[in-house]
RNA sequence: GGUCUGGUGGCCGAGUGGCUAGGCUCAGCUCUGCAAAAGCUGCUACAGCGGUUCGAAUCCGCUCCAGACCUCCA
């Protein structure tokens, strides 16, 4: 990806980049604390299961944030981790981590579950063209580091041992911190709705929570420290991880709605009560949740389905196949911060939206000058179609308005392309870069149908074909000039015919 | 119960004080042998009730509704 201007220089549009923090709950503008470098953490999935619609949304989004803070001229080291270390199942708590469980009842390793899932991660990631990570950290690589930070926690007075577990004391930590802070819960009104847990009763306050949990003999995932044979609690990965790679101050964290609490509360928590450090995260980004009827997409409600489901169409919830593209232009067209509803006729909308976007895409590669002689129209302003675009990105990544934005340059390429429009050289290529810019590298959208683009002997037959066509159509011989079309339509190929003579796409 | 999000036209979905969002759908027109594509035009909005203001979808208050989260559960 170029930066707008040379190699090593940050855009000026930079300076305008703004980011709804969720920890002040305001839009604020973004400054690195060591620019050119900017470091960006993202809580990833947990390898348990296939990842679904609602888990892409979120890698999505900061898809998106890291493509565009690239664009800008950043360099950035994203990390997003793997969670490789199960925590309880569900609301029952039968004191089972979900790896485990998951590999009791297939009779494989841990390990086994960890890398089949990592795998289907990494190819649906690939699959929705979001880029990977610049370092994908495990829980399981950072063990002696989670330990270090536990003992740590425990000098500074945050953390006590029962039973061989450890927990974080959350009302001593209140007292000099604003616990909370994030997510806006108050610990007087947190005390009183926690649930029954297991180990609750060696905690000295129900809202303490675990930073080391000892393991019972069932417990297939265990390692050695200090206090027990056991495993590490579920916000502290994050909180090592991201200090490690990224220092214990750094730039933009990121996750799902629903990781605010307790998670990020928590890693706040333990990396202030480790470090001392005031601000670990200057900017939080919370991605909203994808609904479906309303109802948050997940594996419990029975509503969520993976990318092979997607594109078969093969889920009682789809009328119909959709590309991954179709459907990264569907969320794109959502801002990320609020919920996205999925449906069937808002994805088909987006198919036809994201065809209509990328024909002329595909147009104005080919596309050349047309002289203000014979054109109605003035040459556009593609100066100013820009300066918006950006704009809507520096609007805290508001993609749904760079989209409108896009569509406006459509619109310029298609009359243009029809000879409405006059236009020069000059302009063409500020509208290639145009598309370049904000299509490919920064909304990540690519084409699909790049088979359809024919070999020597496809485009040779179908040159033959439209010539036949055409004579037909010269003799006025409607009849053999429509069977063509039609017939050729039934394969998968449409004709349309221009000022200049056919051309033809495959569906 | 608490905390946090939201409630925008046929559908999806932007927009935080006055200026066209956009996409899809539908209707009409232009172009076209017809069709498709494209362009143009039109259509029905801002949950409700009060308030602030010359002016509110946008600010404030209340009500109603929906969703998410509430300690180890993306």
């Amino acid at each position: 990806m170029d930066a707008p201007h040379s190699p090593n220089a940050i855009s000026d549009f930079a300076a305008n980049l703004h980011i709804g923090n969720s920890l002040s709950r305001k839009k604020e503008r973004f400054e690195p604390l060591n620019a050119p470098y900017v470091g960006m953490y993202v809580c990833g999935p947990t390898v348990y299961s296939n990842v679904h619609l609602g888990n892409v949304r979120t890698f999505l989004t900061f898809d998106v944030v890291f493509r565009y803070l690239l664009h800008l001229g950043y360099k950035v080291r994203y990390v997003r981790n793997i969670t490789d270390v199960g925590h309880l199942t569900g609301d029952s708590d039968d004191g089972e981590d979900k790896i485990g469980k998951k590999a009791r009842l297939e009779n494989l390793e841990p390990m086994e579950v960890v890398q089949r899932y990592t795998n289907d991660f990494h190819d649906v990631m690939r699959m929705f063209n979001i880029l990977p990570p610049s370092i994908e950290p495990t829980a399981t690589g950072h063990i002696v580091e989670q330990i270090d930070m536990i003992s740590k926690i425990i000098e500074n007075g945050y953390g006590y041992e029962a039973n061989g577990s450890v927990y974080f004391d959350v009302r001593k930590f209140a007292e000099t911190h604003d616990y909370g802070a994030l997510s806006g819960r108050r610990i007087d009104e947190l005390q009183n709705q926690t649930r029954a847990l297991d180990g609750q009763d060696e905690k000295r306050d129900p809202i303490d929570f675990a930073l080391w949990k000892k393991a019972d003999d069932s417990h297939l995932m265990q390692w050695p420290s200090p206090w027990s044979v056991g495993f590490p609690g579920w916000h502290l990965e994050c909180s090592v991880m991201s200090t490690k790679y990224l220092g214990q101050s750094f730039d933009i964290h990121g996750g799902g709605m629903d990781l605010k609490f307790p998670h990020h509360e928590c890693e706040i928590a333990q990396n202030m009560g480790a470090h001392g450090q005031a601000d670990p995260v200057r900017y939080w980004i919370h991605g909203n949740m994808l609904t479906v009827n309303g109802r948050k997409m997940s594996k419990s409600e029975g509503n969520g389905f993976t990318p092979d489901e997607l594109i078969t169409g093969n889920h009682k919830l789809l009328e119909k196949g959709y590309s991954p593209m179709t459907v990264r232009f569907f969320m794109l067209q959502g801002h990320y911060a609020g919920t996205l509803d999925f449906s069937n006729p808002a994805l088909q909308a987006a198919e036809k939206g994201l065809e209509r976007l990328m024909s002329a895409w595909r147009l104005l590669e080919d596309l050349k000058p047309v002289s203000s002689d014979s054109a109605q129209e003035a040459a556009p302003d593609v100066e100013d179609i820009q300066k918006r675009a950006y704009a809507a990105m520096n609007d805290d990544f508001n993609t749904p308005m760079l989209i409108a934005v896009l569509y406006d340059a459509v619109k310029v390429v298609n009359s243009v392309a029809s000879g409405r429009m006059a236009i020069d050289m000059e302009g063409i290529q500020s509208l290639q870069s145009l598309f370049e810019r904000f299509a490919k590298d920064i909304l990540g959208l690519q084409h699909e149908d790049t088979q359809a683009a024919g070999d020597d002997r496809t485009d040779g037959l179908m040159a033959v074909i439209c010539a036949l066509r055409a004579e037909a159509k010269t003799n006025k011989d409607w009849a053999t000039a429509d069977l063509i079309r039609d017939r050729l339509a039934e394969l998968g190929v449409n004709i349309k015919d221009g000022k200049d003579g056919a051309s033809w796409t495959f569906d």
